[in-house]
DNA sequence: CGCTCGGTTGACAACCGTCAAAGCGTGTGG
DNA sequence: CCACACGCTTTGACGGTTGTCAACCGAGCG
């Protein structure tokens, strides 16, 4: 018996195979509130996640009381995936009524034994994790705010648009998060990410809307940000 | 059909189930010599590969021509696990004679569709893959050249020690790396990192034998350079 | 209305990258 | 066997970038 046969409604039409087709029938959705905790550092790692919608950081805190955020979790973001005991760093909602999908571990790897299209795509997933976290570490390598600023808002602009709706529009992106979490993210001061906002919105590279509002309107000028 | 079946002479004292274990029977394993490809970006990803002995490093080089060293693959670490279609990056060995295993990555997977147990395998060993990289975002998070470098060596000391034959025995971790790699590696230049090694030979939380040989005096020296 | 939180801007010092030069080790060729 | 040359490493001097400290501003909220 077939598992993507028990699916009740995902638009019977388009029949391919996304990430978590699957995995759904298993899925428990949770809504988080603003800084509300998914789970916690050394939490036993029961279960794989998955954004449905909103934002997440996933993050530790040095021994020196620095946070150091690892990564941003949008919404089609899987994560947890790697711990196989405890989680090795905290999550938190990001932004006012987050939704998170939960999938039991242990039951999703039982169902993978019998299921090799599961298997299959748990293994994708994960490999986009790899490829994200692959990205990150080349946001990180760059050197000076203004390369490091600029590759953060294309890594968000490419992210944002493409897996949620349309938010890339002719208003430019919504950044869910503050600037002390791209801060954090970026490895660089609350200052220092500021400036290079404000430098790249002088040389006409990008334009702000408020403050969490962002139109990219040279992208030429954001990938020459080297150094 | 079981496939473990057909594994020919692996140690039948010993039925535990090692990664690799299962792949193993796919495994093509080639020598290179230092400073040789094992493949290069864009390259078709056709394969998964393992570092059986020697080292090597995956990089990428940015259009400013600075070349970044997305992580050090050592004995026993499997990459190239992410590449759905080609690779982002291209893997270089660093020391004369490093072994590499590639297993065929269609076979593999058709075979993990047949066997569940290979396939519980290869999402444990892209697990690790992913654990690595987060330890590795860790590492680049940290501020200062003293904390970097601390950090960098302590994850040598425990990748090296904990998988290679006791190579961290009285004399200390063998580094099989140049200052250059290290730097690109960490983000720093080659002058920094010499003068943070020098910095924590002076103030006795290292000692160096030659320039490859490091012996960690005072492990609590190195985590607590924070900054 | 006043508080707090998030964001921006300014001044200054510390750290790191760059340029430069010298020491050191190894391998190769005379 | 020695000498040289090249690559790798270290150290020094200097300038630029960024973190820190500080102040100010605006929005949201009790």
């Amino acid at each position: 018996m077939h598992v993507s046969s028990q699916l009740r409604h995902d638009q019977p039409t388009r029949h391919r195979h996304n990430p978590g087709d699957v995995l759904s029938s298993l899925a428990m959705t949770t809504r988080y509130g603003r800084g509300q905790e998914i789970y916690t550092q050394d939490h036993p790692a029961e279960h794989w996640y998955r954004v449905v919608s909103g934002a997440a950081r996933r993050f530790t805190v040095q021994v020196n009381g620095r946070r150091q955020i690892v990564d941003f979790l949008l919404p089609g973001d899987f994560f947890g995936l790697a711990s196989r005991n405890v989680h090795l760093f905290a999550v938190e909602a990001i932004v006012e009524g987050t939704v998170v999908a939960a999938y039991p571990r242990e039951r999703a790897e039982a169902l993978a034994d019998a299921n090799p299209h599961l298997g299959r795509e748990i293994r994708t997933v994960t490999a986009a994790e790899i490829a994200r976290l692959q990205t990150r570490i080349l946001i990180l390598g760059r050197i000076g705010s203004l390369g490091k600023v600029s590759a953060f808002l294309l890594e968000m602009a490419e992210r944002l648009s493409s897996r949620t709706q349309a938010s890339k529009t002719g208003e430019g992106i919504l950044l869910p998060m503050s600037r002390y979490d791209i801060a954090d993210y970026l490895t660089l001061s609350v200052e220092t990410v500021s400036r290079a906002l404000t430098s790249l919105k002088q040389r006409g590279a990008i334009k702000l809307v408020g403050t969490r509002r962002v139109k990219i309107i040279h992208y030429d000028a954001l990938e020459d940000s080297d150094e």
